[in-house]
DNA sequence: TTTGGCACTCGAAGTACTCGAGTGCTAATA
DNA sequence: TATTAGCACTCGAGTACTTCGAGTGCCAAA
């Protein structure tokens, strides 16, 4: 082995060590865990050697070594192995999600409980992102005088509604004329392309007065925007209490206050997933620093992508402390993955 | 003043301070606080006098004293005075509740937010109780096949809606026949008195085989017993972190562990809401170890109710610790359940 | 019933000390 | 050149001890 091997090897150790202990590792407990053909000396020098790097850092002088962001990314691409879930702990999976559920919105939320329960971390499930998505129907629907329901149906089979004020006066059979031209110019647009003018456009022929149609036209157009709003399912945030990486108050609150923002945690996740260079099944890790949110400076994200039909999709992902086991919550993660895309199959027949 | 009374003033005393302070509270700082026409030595006789009778309470010898449970109950019961909020204060929470929302859903959620942020507690506000309500429409709507949206229309104007699973090759005629006929014979029913056999007998009539049937008023059954499920938006649980009540760990992880559980807290305020005899705007308060909850032995339950038209209703409140300003959040609470009320009522026309 | 006086209590905060895992450096060795 | 044994040094964690002071209960006098 050479000089270089050993000191990735010594890495690597220094990682596990500390994900398991959370205690600064030394060099002679390097030595007795793990059996490595040198003495304690050697790798005070690699260890001197990662540091120099900036692979691993001292709290203070008469400590052990911790990994650095930059050791956890190296140890993250380079040395980690993924393995397997055992038969029990995918059992266990299972068991935590619930078959029976027929709504893309609750299996989401439920497959966030779950994983978030076998983490013990907190899981983050965004709703798929729908921009990009076609509208496969549009109707308007009286429900009382003044409101109507706009339900939209979606590629894939997603089905989003909202309901609208609209003039007290409409009739439902002037509404059922606006229903129907609307849905007849927008079927199969793309969300996204779909604007205030488009929607004027295609009302053009009806022999509705303006003033009436406009309520209707606008109130659609915005329920038509927020259909492909994100939201995002945090759960779990109560585990990170648990962790000793959080046992001083203050870094619980502030890691709390701003998960509580579940847009600002969304907006980030959103951001980074857009950078992703990869497939849809390979992981985002942001590592301590890496993440520009205040609080989470101790934390790291991983994340993946879901998928609903062929186009449309969603990510999945956990935030837990730096100090995480990456090889298995990727593999649990990676198994959720794998259910919520089997369910949302057997959804959609 | 008689010696009853000043008893009682001292407890009120000793309740605001330690309210405000967190300090077990001594006989002398009473004296410079407030302006007592006696000595310490004689509150000490008072107090030790209160303290026989259950409602305060030493921490340990050489301390102050504290409020039991029973001791703010008193407080709650007879010694509080509960003020207007300020034209600033009022201003306040107004700014914070968007009033161009329409669905009752996001109003709650946002009303949620509103209360957390403004009281700097854990703000609770409970979906509608819709068990009781009426459907006044109920429409099946054909997604694609093996596929269809199950829309509700209640009294006041609650949406509710479910996408179900139906057989494959039933028509959107077929399906339309079925759904005419249900609403036709539900129509005005109470939600909790539709039963299996209720639309079972409302399609008789219909000449669809009994085995395509079946599944969809199957489907169609849960949908309506879905839609009276109760949905609790708890916010600003990371406010608790904040408080010295909860600067040990081991309270802020299990009070955060149970806040968790949304349903718990849901099903607890509902049993407690249950028990209430006074009228829709008084409030029920539960303090310290008469809350069941596990890990809430040092707060304080406040909710009340907030109405939609005239038989439904939900509700609002607040959780934070024993130690609070009841009288402050309690006003806060009641203009946030005005806002409500007033937004609702607008959006109902 | 109220009050001043007094001895007593006990947690919080400060100080000093020890212990030991861990380090870096040096000089000898393979 | 890479490895190792040896050794002096560092520094946080833990422990023990002390002081300080707000607060108490009780008693005897007003």
């Amino acid at each position: 082995m050479s000089v270089e091997d050993r000191k990735m090897k010594v890495l690597q150790a220094i990682v596990d060590d500390y994900v398991t202990t959370n205690e600064p590792v030394g060099s002679k407990s390097l030595i007795e865990r793990h059996n490595f053909p040198v003495s304690s000396a050697t790798l005070r020098n690699d260890m001197a050697e990662l540091e120099r790097m900036g692979l691993i850092e001292k709290p203070h002088t008469s400590a052990g070594r911790i990994p650095s962001d930059r050791g956890y990314r190296e140890y993250v691409d380079s040395l980690m192995t993924v393995d397997q879930l055992s038969e029990a702990e995918r059992e266990d999976i299972s068991r935590r999600i619930d078959t029976t559920i027929f709504e893309a919105r609750d299996l989401l939320k439920n497959a966030s409980a779950a994983l978030s329960e076998t983490t013990g971390l907190v899981s983050l499930v965004m709703t798929p992102r729908l921009a990009g998505s076609s509208l496969l129907q549009l109707k308007i629907l009286m429900i009382e005088p003044g409101k109507a329901l706009v339900l939209m149906v979606l590629s894939a089979g997603v089905v989003k509604d909202k309901v609208v004020r609209i003039p007290n006066f409409l009739t439902p059979e002037q509404l059922k004329e606006i229903s129907d031209s609307v849905e007849k110019s927008l079927n199969g647009k793309p969300l996204d392309e779909i604007t205030l003018v488009t929607l004027a456009t295609s009302v053009k022929e009806t022999r509705i007065p303006d003033s009436l149609l406009n309520q209707v036209l606008y109130e659609t157009y915005t329920a038509i925007k927020q259909a492909d709003k994100l939201d995002v399912f945090l759960e779990g945030e109560h585990n990170m209490l648990k962790l000793p990486d959080f046992s001083e108050l203050k870094r619980a609150q502030s890691l709390l206050g701003t998960l509580s923002h579940d847009g600002m945690v969304a907006g980030y996740v959103n951001e980074i997933e857009k950078e992703k260079t990869g497939g849809d099944d390979t992981y985002m890790i942001r590592i301590g620093q890496e993440i520009a949110l205040e609080g989470l400076e101790d934390c790291s994200f991983i994340t993946t992508t879901y998928k609903i039909g062929d186009t449309i999709s969603g990510n999945i992902g956990v935030i837990g402390p730096k100090r995480m086991d990456y090889s298995k919550v990727i593999s649990q993660i990676d198994f959720v993955r794998y259910k919520i895309n089997e369910q949302i199959k057997n959804i959609n027949g």
